[in-house]
DNA sequence: GTATCTTATAGGTAATTATCTATGGGTTAA
DNA sequence: TTAACCCATAGATAATTACCTATAAGATAC
């Protein structure tokens, strides 16, 4: 019995004339003649090579072998409506995995949304990279997820991107820190400072030096750190100063405080970043007219910078 | 997704495919040209309208409809080798059915078959039909069983027979009966008896008349039975003579006698039956076998005639 | 016994499928 | 950078398939 000369057409065939036990009405059901029927079942019973009808007396009368046979397409022709199912509840996003790579910062943001979301969808498998920008950028080069979180976005060449929050970056210094009781501070007052960042290529440190760079400041001490919580408590314990997305800072630390650098306005934005020459997974597609819904429910108004319509839009 | 676009063959090199995350070592294996093999694919994604396979960095990646049409393939696949174990066992006369057909008189002797071959095929499903002559002949004109098992075979037109056994017919008497003492009785001396005979048309009946034709007598005096056991307790309690199959005395009644008639020997054969028209089912070819060999070893030597060899050999 | 139903067979055709070869572009590794 | 390998696409062909019509033979029902 070779598989590759039976056709699922030719076992619907064969299901209809086991069920309504007549090749005549078979033919008729299916939009068939007679002929065709008989020919088909003949051929059926030739690939498998064991009788699977007879007839008897005008009447088909249905062999042990045709009756297995019958089970086991009734069986076969299950899997594939559950595979049809499934395949509708990937349609629907309700089913699939929605793969986000994002940089360190964003991950005091994204659970604000991905938290509701997967709430929504309990079978979407939500799997997340955490990296510096490089490691992301990499992915991103790559491939390897559906979503990128972007504070700056790379060159768009494949990608689409669509702005979703604003990313406003803070100057944080000691409590007792002279400028801390200052009223008007400006850049010029702080670049002699030591300043905490994090590693070259990190976009806040690009913003933050490109700003510098634009001005003629150029900073003198600086110390690298490997995470914003180590930025935020080093600024603390006194090391010096810092600038951190808004974001990472917790409400109500007190640890520290925030200066009001009068003529720097270091603002950047969130950006979800797809890659078009891939494939978008519909949880992934599903994801993204959730968070262009739900941006203002999920994230404080006053960043919600809501640009996915025409992301989602270019996707369609 | 229609399946009526997909082949099994398809699915074959698809599962390939994901198996060996290679689209040019699927071609190796399955003796394919790469472009083959990459058309089937994108062929299957076009049906399923749903991508299945991603292609990365020379690297092919399944996405989840893809893996969860894999999984349904494995499943489909699975059924099938299921169903080929199956047929493989129905051929081999392990499992199916043999419907056997007889008049009421076989009743006594196949069991002694049935019981055997049943215990050494516990599989195979063994239905037993018993009626009279009319009914099981009805029965074989319609072809409703795979074997029949007659004392006088019908026409053979599209049948086989073949003999298995002797079917000697004696006669009969209450114990007290005049003729039961007798050393020599002829068949004059019993037709003036009363006689319970089966219906007209049964073999054994048909047997007698036609002996008692052809030798020119005539029964005065006969009451019609609806079964041998209703004869034998008639004979016993004095209601008149019989005439039966020896097969169905039980041995050691002592409730009538068997009279020795000398110028009469009314012996048949019992034959089984089968139509060369319809599929003999495996099961029914394994029995007719089994029969053959095993005739000697379950009935009592002294009246198989074995003639099945011809028989199973006209039936390859 | 005729009309009507059943299934089977023969013969034909158009559509589909399963392949191939040739070729091109992108990736990887020496 | 080149060689070797990956996959995709285009275009062609031979085989197969899925149907059909016409017809015949056997069963059934009035």
């Amino acid at each position: 019995m070779d598989l590759r000369h039976i056709s699922f057409r030719l076992l619907e065939v064969f299901m209809c004339v086991v069920k309504t036990r007549s090749i005549s009405e078979t033919a008729r059901q299916l939009h068939l003649t007679q002929p065709t029927v008989s020919q088909q079942i003949k051929r059926l019973q030739e690939t498998v090579n064991e009788p699977l009808v007879m007839v008897n007396q005008q009447r088909i009368h249905v062999t042990e072998a045709g009756f297995a046979l019958f089970q086991t397409c009734q069986q076969v022709f299950g899997h594939f409506d559950d595979y049809q199912d499934y395949l509708a509840e990937l349609r629907g996003g309700e089913r699939g995995r929605c793969k986000i790579a994002m940089v360190n910062t964003a991950q005091y943001i994204l659970p604000k949304l991905l938290g509701p979301y997967s709430n929504l969808h309990p079978h979407v498998e939500l799997p997340l990279e955490i990296g510096n920008r490089a490691e992301v950028l990499a992915r991103f080069e790559r491939g390897e997820d559906d979503i990128y979180v972007f504070s700056h976005p790379p060159s768009l060449e494949h990608a689409k991107a669509g702005r979703f929050l604003q990313n406003p970056l803070v100057f944080i210094a000691p409590i007792n820190h002279p400028l801390a009781s200052k009223s008007h501070v400006t850049l010029h007052d702080i670049v002699s400072e030591r300043f905490l960042l994090r590693e070259p290529g990190s976009a806040t440190r690009m913003l933050f030096e490109s700003e510098l760079q634009s001005r003629g400041f150029v900073l003198g001490n600086t110390v690298q750190m490997a995470s914003n919580e180590a930025i935020r408590v080093a600024v603390g314990s006194g090391m010096g100063l810092g600038v951190v997305s808004r974001h990472v800072l917790p409400p109500h630390d007190m640890s520290f405080c925030m200066l009001d650098v009068e003529d720097v306005n270091l603002a950047s934005h969130w950006y979800f970043v797809v890659r078009t020459d891939r494939h978008l997974s519909h949880a992934a597609r599903n994801f993204l007219k959730f968070a262009q819904l739900n941006l203002e429910q999920c994230l404080d108004k006053q960043w919600v910078t809501n640009e996915l319509s025409q992301l989602n839009k270019s996707l369609n």
